[in-house]
DNA sequence: TAGTGGTCTAGACCACGCA
DNA sequence: GCGTGGTCTAGACCACTAT
Protein backbone atom coordinates (compact mmCIF):
# COMPACT_ATOMS: atom_id res chain seq x y z
CA UNK A 1 0.00 0.00 0.00
CA UNK A 2 1.03 3.73 -0.62
CA UNK A 3 -0.29 5.25 2.38
CA UNK A 4 1.61 6.19 5.69
CA UNK A 5 2.51 3.63 8.38
CA UNK A 6 0.94 5.62 10.92
CA UNK A 7 -2.32 5.94 8.57
CA UNK A 8 -2.19 2.16 8.58
CA UNK A 9 -2.62 2.10 12.20
CA UNK A 10 -4.78 4.41 12.85
CA UNK A 11 -7.44 2.64 10.21
CA UNK A 12 -6.75 -0.54 12.16
CA UNK A 13 -7.18 0.60 15.35
CA UNK A 14 -10.64 2.64 13.78
CA UNK A 15 -12.02 -0.52 12.60
CA UNK A 16 -11.34 -1.98 15.63
CA UNK A 17 -13.14 0.51 17.11
CA UNK A 18 -15.95 1.55 15.20
CA UNK A 19 -17.26 -2.83 14.81
CA UNK A 20 -17.46 -2.79 18.14
CA UNK A 21 -14.41 -5.42 19.11
CA UNK A 22 -13.22 -2.27 20.87
CA UNK A 23 -15.76 -0.58 23.38
CA UNK A 24 -15.82 2.92 25.38
CA UNK A 25 -13.55 2.34 28.16
CA UNK A 26 -11.14 -0.66 26.97
CA UNK A 27 -7.61 -0.17 26.71
CA UNK A 28 -5.51 0.05 23.30
CA UNK A 29 -2.36 -1.96 23.37
CA UNK A 30 0.39 -0.70 24.76
CA UNK A 31 3.03 1.68 22.34
CA UNK A 32 5.81 -1.44 22.23
CA UNK A 33 3.24 -3.68 21.29
CA UNK A 34 1.59 -1.96 18.76
CA UNK A 35 5.87 -0.73 17.88
CA UNK A 36 6.43 -5.31 17.26
CA UNK A 37 2.51 -5.49 15.40
CA UNK A 38 3.20 -2.81 12.94
CA UNK A 39 7.01 -3.21 12.59
CA UNK A 40 7.28 0.46 13.26
CA UNK A 41 9.24 2.69 15.29
CA UNK A 42 7.69 4.33 18.80
CA UNK A 43 7.77 7.57 17.12
CA UNK A 44 5.19 6.10 14.16
CA UNK A 45 2.80 4.52 16.20
CA UNK A 46 2.52 7.51 18.57
CA UNK A 47 1.97 9.48 15.71
CA UNK A 48 -0.78 7.42 14.97
CA UNK A 49 -2.41 7.62 18.21
CA UNK A 50 -2.34 10.98 18.01
CA UNK A 51 -4.19 11.71 15.48
CA UNK A 52 -7.18 9.32 17.18
CA UNK A 53 -6.78 11.48 19.97
CA UNK A 54 -7.53 14.09 18.30
CA UNK A 55 -10.35 12.92 16.26
CA UNK A 56 -12.35 12.13 19.69
CA UNK A 57 -11.71 7.90 19.43
CA UNK A 58 -9.09 7.75 22.16
CA UNK A 59 -7.64 9.62 25.30
CA UNK A 60 -4.35 8.80 26.50
CA UNK A 61 -3.47 8.13 31.08
CA UNK A 62 0.10 8.87 31.29
CA UNK A 63 1.89 5.89 32.81
CA UNK A 64 -1.06 3.50 32.10
CA UNK A 65 -1.81 3.04 28.72
CA UNK A 66 -4.08 4.54 26.03
CA UNK A 67 -8.24 3.68 26.21
CA UNK A 68 -11.65 3.99 24.00
CA UNK A 69 -13.44 7.32 24.81
CA UNK A 70 -17.21 7.01 25.59
CA UNK A 71 -18.41 9.33 22.66
CA UNK A 72 -19.27 12.83 22.97
CA UNK A 73 -23.33 12.53 21.98
CA UNK A 74 -24.05 16.16 22.51
CA UNK A 75 -21.63 18.17 20.55
CA UNK A 76 -22.06 18.86 16.85
CA UNK A 77 -20.70 21.70 14.23
CA UNK A 78 -23.31 24.02 13.66
CA UNK A 79 -22.64 26.07 10.03
CA UNK A 80 -24.16 29.50 10.47
CA UNK A 81 -23.13 31.91 7.66
CA UNK A 82 -24.09 35.61 9.28
CA UNK A 83 -24.18 37.16 5.48
CA UNK A 84 -26.17 33.99 4.28
CA UNK A 85 -28.76 33.88 7.15
CA UNK A 86 -30.81 30.27 6.92
CA UNK A 87 -28.58 29.14 4.44
CA UNK A 88 -30.67 31.21 1.72
CA UNK A 89 -27.84 33.55 0.03
CA UNK A 90 -29.50 36.28 -0.29
CA UNK A 91 -29.42 38.99 -3.46
CA UNK A 92 -29.22 42.18 -1.64
CA UNK A 93 -28.57 43.62 1.68
CA UNK A 94 -30.36 46.87 2.90
CA UNK A 95 -28.38 49.04 5.44
CA UNK A 96 -31.16 50.72 7.19
CA UNK A 97 -29.51 52.21 9.95
CA UNK A 98 -26.20 53.41 11.03
CA UNK A 99 -26.25 55.42 14.21
CA UNK A 100 -24.68 56.08 17.56
CA UNK A 101 -26.96 56.19 20.34
CA UNK A 102 -27.51 55.70 24.30
CA UNK A 103 -28.06 51.79 25.09
CA UNK A 104 -31.11 50.47 25.97
CA UNK A 105 -31.15 48.59 29.48
CA UNK A 106 -30.67 45.52 27.26
CA UNK A 107 -27.92 46.57 24.90
CA UNK A 108 -26.07 47.97 28.37
CA UNK A 109 -26.18 44.92 30.02
CA UNK A 110 -25.07 42.46 27.18
CA UNK A 111 -22.24 45.04 26.21
CA UNK A 112 -21.24 45.71 30.15
CA UNK A 113 -20.86 48.70 29.58
CA UNK A 114 -23.17 52.18 31.57
CA UNK A 115 -25.94 53.41 30.15
CA UNK A 116 -24.37 56.62 29.99
CA UNK A 117 -21.89 55.33 27.15
CA UNK A 118 -23.00 55.35 23.31
CA UNK A 119 -23.06 52.79 21.06
CA UNK A 120 -23.18 51.88 17.72
CA UNK A 121 -25.99 50.41 16.01
CA UNK A 122 -25.99 48.94 12.70
CA UNK A 123 -30.01 47.51 11.47
CA UNK A 124 -29.73 45.45 8.14
CA UNK A 125 -32.01 43.53 5.86
CA UNK A 126 -31.29 40.81 4.08
CA UNK A 127 -32.70 39.87 0.91
CA UNK A 128 -33.65 37.28 -1.66
CA UNK A 129 -35.61 38.03 -4.91
CA UNK A 130 -36.88 41.06 -3.50
CA UNK A 131 -38.39 39.73 -0.34
CA UNK A 132 -37.02 40.12 2.95
CA UNK A 133 -35.65 37.34 4.56
CA UNK A 134 -33.75 38.06 7.58
CA UNK A 135 -33.73 41.31 9.69
CA UNK A 136 -30.56 42.09 11.63
CA UNK A 137 -29.25 44.16 14.93
CA UNK A 138 -26.16 44.44 16.02
CA UNK A 139 -24.42 46.90 18.80
CA UNK A 140 -20.60 47.86 19.06
CA UNK A 141 -19.56 50.01 21.74
CA UNK A 142 -18.68 53.27 20.46
CA UNK A 143 -15.05 54.91 21.25
CA UNK A 144 -13.64 57.98 19.56
CA UNK A 145 -12.13 57.40 16.06
CA UNK A 146 -14.11 54.23 15.44
CA UNK A 147 -14.50 54.55 11.50
CA UNK A 148 -17.85 54.00 10.40
CA UNK A 149 -18.05 53.86 6.81
CA UNK A 150 -21.30 52.86 5.66
CA UNK A 151 -20.63 50.68 2.42
CA UNK A 152 -17.75 48.75 4.57
CA UNK A 153 -20.81 48.26 7.31
CA UNK A 154 -23.24 46.91 4.36
CA UNK A 155 -21.66 43.90 3.63
CA UNK A 156 -19.50 43.17 7.31
CA UNK A 157 -19.60 40.51 9.36
CA UNK A 158 -19.97 41.15 12.49
CA UNK A 159 -17.05 40.15 13.48
CA UNK A 160 -15.32 42.13 10.55
CA UNK A 161 -17.21 45.57 12.29
CA UNK A 162 -15.12 44.87 15.43
CA UNK A 163 -11.89 43.44 14.18
CA UNK A 164 -10.16 46.67 13.38
CA UNK A 165 -8.79 46.49 17.08
CA UNK A 166 -9.01 43.03 17.57
CA UNK A 167 -8.01 40.10 15.57
CA UNK A 168 -10.55 37.37 14.87
CA UNK A 169 -8.12 35.00 16.03
CA UNK A 170 -8.00 36.17 19.66
CA UNK A 171 -12.37 36.72 19.32
CA UNK A 172 -14.98 33.81 20.77
CA UNK A 173 -18.46 34.04 19.34
CA UNK A 174 -21.50 33.22 20.99
CA UNK A 175 -24.80 32.34 19.52
CA UNK A 176 -27.99 31.52 21.47
CA UNK A 177 -30.80 30.23 19.32
CA UNK A 178 -34.38 30.23 20.04
CA UNK A 179 -38.10 30.82 18.68
CA UNK A 180 -39.94 34.20 19.52
CA UNK A 181 -43.05 35.49 17.29
CA UNK A 182 -43.12 37.98 14.92
CA UNK A 183 -43.87 41.70 16.49
CA UNK A 184 -44.27 44.89 15.22
CA UNK A 185 -40.89 46.14 14.26
CA UNK A 186 -39.84 42.48 12.75
CA UNK A 187 -43.20 41.78 10.88
CA UNK A 188 -42.75 45.52 9.66
CA UNK A 189 -39.02 44.70 8.67
CA UNK A 190 -39.44 41.67 6.88
CA UNK A 191 -42.74 42.29 5.57
CA UNK A 192 -44.68 39.52 7.39
CA UNK A 193 -47.71 38.92 9.40
CA UNK A 194 -47.60 40.06 13.05
CA UNK A 195 -47.64 36.39 14.85
CA UNK A 196 -45.69 34.34 12.02
CA UNK A 197 -43.00 32.58 13.39
CA UNK A 198 -39.40 33.74 14.23
CA UNK A 199 -36.35 32.17 14.36
CA UNK A 200 -33.69 34.21 16.84
CA UNK A 201 -30.00 34.43 16.53
CA UNK A 202 -28.90 35.85 19.31
CA UNK A 203 -24.94 37.01 19.12
CA UNK A 204 -22.41 37.96 21.49
CA UNK A 205 -18.68 38.31 20.47
CA UNK A 206 -16.24 38.68 23.23
CA UNK A 207 -12.35 39.45 23.10
CA UNK A 208 -9.44 37.43 24.49
CA UNK A 209 -10.84 38.70 28.53
CA UNK A 210 -14.08 37.45 27.96
CA UNK A 211 -15.24 41.30 27.57
CA UNK A 212 -18.39 41.85 25.27
CA UNK A 213 -17.29 43.80 21.89
CA UNK A 214 -20.78 43.47 20.13
CA UNK A 215 -24.19 42.25 20.42
CA UNK A 216 -27.36 41.61 18.43
CA UNK A 217 -29.79 39.76 17.21
CA UNK A 218 -30.32 37.96 13.78
CA UNK A 219 -34.30 37.44 12.85
CA UNK A 220 -35.12 34.68 10.45
CA UNK A 221 -38.60 34.44 8.49
CA UNK A 222 -40.02 31.77 6.60
CA UNK A 223 -41.02 28.06 7.18
CA UNK A 224 -38.09 27.00 5.05
CA UNK A 225 -35.27 29.10 7.25
CA UNK A 226 -33.38 27.06 8.90
CA UNK A 227 -29.55 26.44 10.76
CA UNK A 228 -27.87 22.65 10.19
CA UNK A 229 -25.85 21.05 12.52
CA UNK A 230 -23.93 17.62 12.49
CA UNK A 231 -21.90 15.65 14.82
CA UNK A 232 -19.79 12.78 13.17
CA UNK A 233 -16.69 10.87 13.96
CA UNK A 234 -14.04 10.88 10.82
CA UNK B 1 10.24 27.60 32.48
CA UNK B 2 9.08 23.86 32.93
CA UNK B 3 6.67 23.69 30.08
CA UNK B 4 7.71 21.01 27.15
CA UNK B 5 9.69 22.90 24.05
CA UNK B 6 7.26 22.21 21.52
CA UNK B 7 4.10 24.48 23.69
CA UNK B 8 6.88 27.30 23.92
CA UNK B 9 7.13 27.61 20.26
CA UNK B 10 3.11 26.98 19.99
CA UNK B 11 2.59 29.89 21.68
CA UNK B 12 5.05 31.98 20.55
CA UNK B 13 3.32 31.33 17.31
CA UNK B 14 0.06 31.70 18.67
CA UNK B 15 0.86 35.62 19.95
CA UNK B 16 2.82 36.29 16.59
CA UNK B 17 -1.02 35.64 14.92
CA UNK B 18 -3.32 36.97 17.79
CA UNK B 19 -1.28 40.10 17.67
CA UNK B 20 -1.94 40.59 14.20
CA UNK B 21 1.60 40.81 13.39
CA UNK B 22 1.21 37.44 11.30
CA UNK B 23 -1.89 37.52 9.00
CA UNK B 24 -3.87 35.28 7.11
CA UNK B 25 -2.22 33.99 4.24
CA UNK B 26 1.41 35.08 6.05
CA UNK B 27 4.34 32.22 5.40
CA UNK B 28 5.69 31.08 8.98
CA UNK B 29 9.50 30.95 8.84
CA UNK B 30 10.84 27.65 7.86
CA UNK B 31 10.77 24.48 9.95
CA UNK B 32 14.65 24.65 9.83
CA UNK B 33 14.90 28.08 11.08
CA UNK B 34 12.46 27.52 14.28
CA UNK B 35 14.98 24.80 15.15
CA UNK B 36 17.63 27.29 14.87
CA UNK B 37 15.51 29.95 16.17
CA UNK B 38 14.27 27.64 19.44
CA UNK B 39 17.53 25.27 19.38
CA UNK B 40 15.37 22.47 19.06
CA UNK B 41 15.67 19.29 16.63
CA UNK B 42 12.69 19.37 13.67
CA UNK B 43 10.52 16.23 15.26
CA UNK B 44 9.68 19.32 18.16
CA UNK B 45 8.99 21.91 15.71
CA UNK B 46 6.72 19.95 13.81
CA UNK B 47 4.63 18.86 16.95
CA UNK B 48 4.32 22.52 18.12
CA UNK B 49 3.14 23.14 13.92
CA UNK B 50 1.15 20.12 14.53
CA UNK B 51 -0.81 21.77 17.70
CA UNK B 52 -1.61 25.02 15.24
CA UNK B 53 -2.80 22.70 12.73
CA UNK B 54 -5.03 21.19 14.56
CA UNK B 55 -6.40 23.85 16.14
CA UNK B 56 -6.90 25.97 13.08
CA UNK B 57 -4.56 28.65 13.23
CA UNK B 58 -2.01 27.09 10.19
CA UNK B 59 -1.79 25.17 7.65
CA UNK B 60 0.94 23.81 5.54
CA UNK B 61 1.54 22.90 1.68
CA UNK B 62 4.29 20.25 1.03
CA UNK B 63 7.18 21.88 -0.71
CA UNK B 64 6.16 25.90 0.04
CA UNK B 65 5.78 26.15 3.83
CA UNK B 66 3.30 26.91 6.32
CA UNK B 67 0.81 29.89 6.73
CA UNK B 68 -1.73 31.66 8.97
CA UNK B 69 -5.12 30.32 8.09
CA UNK B 70 -8.05 32.50 7.11
CA UNK B 71 -9.98 31.87 9.71
CA UNK B 72 -13.55 30.26 9.57
CA UNK B 73 -16.43 32.63 10.74
CA UNK B 74 -18.96 30.18 10.09
CA UNK B 75 -18.31 27.23 12.07
CA UNK B 76 -19.11 27.07 15.48
CA UNK B 77 -19.45 23.73 18.22
CA UNK B 78 -23.05 23.29 19.39
CA UNK B 79 -24.16 21.65 22.48
CA UNK B 80 -27.45 20.08 22.21
CA UNK B 81 -28.36 17.23 24.90
CA UNK B 82 -31.61 15.41 23.43
CA UNK B 83 -32.22 13.99 27.73
CA UNK B 84 -31.80 18.04 28.81
CA UNK B 85 -33.92 19.65 25.42
CA UNK B 86 -33.72 23.21 25.44
CA UNK B 87 -30.90 23.08 28.33
CA UNK B 88 -33.34 22.78 30.46
CA UNK B 89 -32.84 20.00 32.87
CA UNK B 90 -35.76 18.01 33.22
CA UNK B 91 -36.67 15.89 36.24
CA UNK B 92 -39.43 13.56 34.41
CA UNK B 93 -39.82 11.87 31.14
CA UNK B 94 -43.38 10.75 30.00
CA UNK B 95 -43.53 7.95 27.38
CA UNK B 96 -46.90 8.75 25.64
CA UNK B 97 -46.52 5.96 22.61
CA UNK B 98 -44.31 3.16 22.03
CA UNK B 99 -45.95 1.71 18.37
CA UNK B 100 -44.98 -0.18 15.65
CA UNK B 101 -46.71 1.23 12.91
CA UNK B 102 -46.62 1.88 8.78
CA UNK B 103 -45.10 5.06 8.00
CA UNK B 104 -46.52 8.31 6.77
CA UNK B 105 -45.05 9.49 3.54
CA UNK B 106 -43.04 12.14 5.17
CA UNK B 107 -41.12 9.48 7.83
CA UNK B 108 -40.96 6.89 4.65
CA UNK B 109 -39.26 9.64 2.34
CA UNK B 110 -36.89 10.48 5.17
CA UNK B 111 -35.95 7.59 6.75
CA UNK B 112 -35.50 6.15 2.67
CA UNK B 113 -37.75 2.99 3.09
CA UNK B 114 -40.86 2.33 1.16
CA UNK B 115 -44.19 2.43 2.81
CA UNK B 116 -45.06 -0.83 3.25
CA UNK B 117 -42.17 -1.40 5.99
CA UNK B 118 -42.70 -0.74 9.40
CA UNK B 119 -41.39 1.58 11.63
CA UNK B 120 -41.29 2.29 15.25
CA UNK B 121 -42.37 5.52 16.71
CA UNK B 122 -41.63 6.85 20.47
CA UNK B 123 -43.48 9.79 21.59
CA UNK B 124 -41.98 11.32 24.41
CA UNK B 125 -42.74 14.39 27.04
CA UNK B 126 -39.83 16.20 28.84
CA UNK B 127 -41.24 17.80 32.12
CA UNK B 128 -40.26 20.04 34.87
CA UNK B 129 -41.81 20.98 38.16
CA UNK B 130 -45.02 19.03 36.42
CA UNK B 131 -44.31 21.36 33.22
CA UNK B 132 -43.85 20.25 29.65
CA UNK B 133 -40.50 21.95 28.03
CA UNK B 134 -40.45 19.77 25.13
CA UNK B 135 -42.60 16.98 23.02
CA UNK B 136 -40.27 14.61 21.01
CA UNK B 137 -41.23 12.17 18.18
CA UNK B 138 -38.71 9.47 16.39
CA UNK B 139 -39.08 6.73 14.10
CA UNK B 140 -36.64 4.01 13.89
CA UNK B 141 -36.73 1.52 11.05
CA UNK B 142 -38.63 -1.93 12.24
CA UNK B 143 -36.59 -4.97 11.78
CA UNK B 144 -37.17 -8.47 13.24
CA UNK B 145 -35.70 -8.90 16.75
CA UNK B 146 -35.80 -5.52 17.63
CA UNK B 147 -35.97 -4.90 21.62
CA UNK B 148 -38.65 -2.42 22.32
CA UNK B 149 -38.37 -2.52 25.94
CA UNK B 150 -40.56 0.55 26.68
CA UNK B 151 -37.81 1.43 30.11
CA UNK B 152 -34.74 1.18 28.09
CA UNK B 153 -36.52 3.26 26.10
CA UNK B 154 -37.96 6.27 28.06
CA UNK B 155 -34.68 7.54 28.97
CA UNK B 156 -32.87 6.34 25.99
CA UNK B 157 -31.07 9.26 23.58
CA UNK B 158 -31.59 8.69 19.91
CA UNK B 159 -28.38 7.07 18.96
CA UNK B 160 -28.84 4.71 21.81
CA UNK B 161 -32.26 3.49 20.67
CA UNK B 162 -30.57 1.86 17.38
CA UNK B 163 -26.87 1.63 18.81
CA UNK B 164 -27.96 -2.05 18.81
CA UNK B 165 -26.77 -2.60 15.85
CA UNK B 166 -24.90 0.25 14.92
CA UNK B 167 -21.71 1.68 16.83
CA UNK B 168 -22.35 5.13 18.00
CA UNK B 169 -18.68 6.18 16.87
CA UNK B 170 -20.12 4.83 12.66
CA UNK B 171 -23.12 7.32 12.81
CA UNK B 172 -23.64 10.70 11.48
CA UNK B 173 -26.00 13.04 13.17
CA UNK B 174 -28.17 15.92 11.53
CA UNK B 175 -30.04 17.93 12.53
CA UNK B 176 -31.88 20.84 11.80
CA UNK B 177 -33.24 23.69 13.68
CA UNK B 178 -36.22 26.03 12.89
CA UNK B 179 -39.18 27.82 14.19
CA UNK B 180 -42.67 27.21 13.94
CA UNK B 181 -45.92 27.50 16.07
CA UNK B 182 -47.83 25.42 18.25
CA UNK B 183 -50.77 23.64 16.07
CA UNK B 184 -52.93 21.33 17.90
CA UNK B 185 -51.10 18.11 18.36
CA UNK B 186 -48.09 20.13 19.79
CA UNK B 187 -50.04 22.41 21.62
CA UNK B 188 -52.06 19.92 23.16
CA UNK B 189 -48.67 17.96 24.06
CA UNK B 190 -47.14 20.98 25.36
CA UNK B 191 -50.04 22.20 27.18
CA UNK B 192 -50.01 25.45 25.60
CA UNK B 193 -51.95 27.54 23.59
CA UNK B 194 -52.31 27.15 19.92
CA UNK B 195 -50.21 29.95 18.23
CA UNK B 196 -47.48 29.85 20.58
CA UNK B 197 -43.68 30.29 18.71
CA UNK B 198 -41.87 26.35 18.92
CA UNK B 199 -38.31 25.71 18.30
CA UNK B 200 -37.80 22.58 16.32
CA UNK B 201 -35.33 20.66 16.19
CA UNK B 202 -35.18 18.25 13.63
CA UNK B 203 -33.11 14.71 14.05
CA UNK B 204 -31.70 12.42 11.39
CA UNK B 205 -29.12 9.73 11.98
CA UNK B 206 -27.27 7.93 9.35
CA UNK B 207 -25.31 4.83 9.44
CA UNK B 208 -21.49 4.85 8.28
CA UNK B 209 -22.99 4.29 4.12
CA UNK B 210 -25.21 7.10 4.58
CA UNK B 211 -28.45 5.28 4.73
CA UNK B 212 -31.06 6.84 7.36
CA UNK B 213 -31.50 4.42 11.13
CA UNK B 214 -33.53 7.29 12.56
CA UNK B 215 -35.46 10.35 12.16
CA UNK B 216 -37.72 12.77 14.14
CA UNK B 217 -38.57 15.97 15.89
CA UNK B 218 -38.06 17.83 19.00
CA UNK B 219 -40.16 20.36 19.90
CA UNK B 220 -39.43 22.77 22.79
CA UNK B 221 -41.68 25.32 24.26
CA UNK B 222 -41.10 28.49 26.25
CA UNK B 223 -39.56 31.98 25.88
CA UNK B 224 -36.25 30.84 27.22
CA UNK B 225 -36.10 27.35 25.69
CA UNK B 226 -32.70 27.46 23.42
CA UNK B 227 -29.80 26.06 22.15
CA UNK B 228 -26.37 27.75 22.41
CA UNK B 229 -23.54 27.39 20.08
CA UNK B 230 -19.69 28.89 20.57
CA UNK B 231 -16.81 29.91 18.09
CA UNK B 232 -13.25 30.39 19.29
CA UNK B 233 -9.90 29.30 18.83
CA UNK B 234 -7.69 28.26 21.80
C1' DT C 1 11.09 -2.48 40.07
C1' DA C 2 9.02 -3.00 35.59
C1' DG C 3 5.97 -1.09 32.33
C1' DT C 4 3.59 2.88 30.58
C1' DG C 5 3.05 7.17 28.10
C1' DG C 6 5.46 12.18 27.23
C1' DT C 7 9.31 14.53 25.40
C1' DC C 8 13.32 15.00 22.51
C1' DT C 9 17.36 14.09 19.43
C1' DA C 10 20.19 13.72 15.16
C1' DG C 11 20.13 11.80 11.66
C1' DA C 12 17.76 9.80 6.99
C1' DC C 13 15.04 9.49 2.53
C1' DC C 14 11.16 11.11 -0.19
C1' DA C 15 7.93 14.12 -3.12
C1' DC C 16 7.02 18.51 -4.18
C1' DG C 17 7.55 23.76 -5.56
C1' DC C 18 10.36 26.99 -7.58
C1' DA C 19 13.87 29.33 -10.10
C1' DG D 1 19.32 21.80 -7.88
C1' DC D 2 18.02 23.60 -3.63
C1' DG D 3 14.81 24.40 -0.05
C1' DT D 4 10.43 22.95 1.62
C1' DG D 5 7.37 19.99 4.20
C1' DG D 6 6.09 14.59 5.06
C1' DT D 7 7.59 10.28 6.84
C1' DC D 8 10.42 7.33 9.64
C1' DT D 9 14.16 5.39 12.63
C1' DA D 10 16.64 3.84 16.89
C1' DG D 11 17.85 5.32 20.34
C1' DA D 12 17.46 8.35 25.03
C1' DC D 13 15.64 10.31 29.56
C1' DC D 14 11.71 11.53 32.36
C1' DA D 15 7.38 11.16 35.32
C1' DC D 16 3.97 8.35 36.35
C1' DT D 17 1.25 3.81 37.66
C1' DA D 18 1.19 -0.47 39.36
C1' DT D 19 2.76 -4.34 42.25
Amino acid sequence: MGAPEYIKIVEAIKNKITSQELEPGDAIQSENLLCEEFNVSRMTVRKGLAVLVNEGYIYSIPGKGNYVCEPDLDQYILHYNEMAPGNERGDEVRLIEVNVVKPSYEVSFNLEIPETKHVIVVKRIFLKDGFPTAYDIKYIPYYRGIPIVEKEIRYATFPEMVAKKNSIFAMTKKLKIRAAIAEDETARNLEIPVGMPLLVVEEKLLDEKDKPIGWGMMYLAGEDAGLEAVASFD
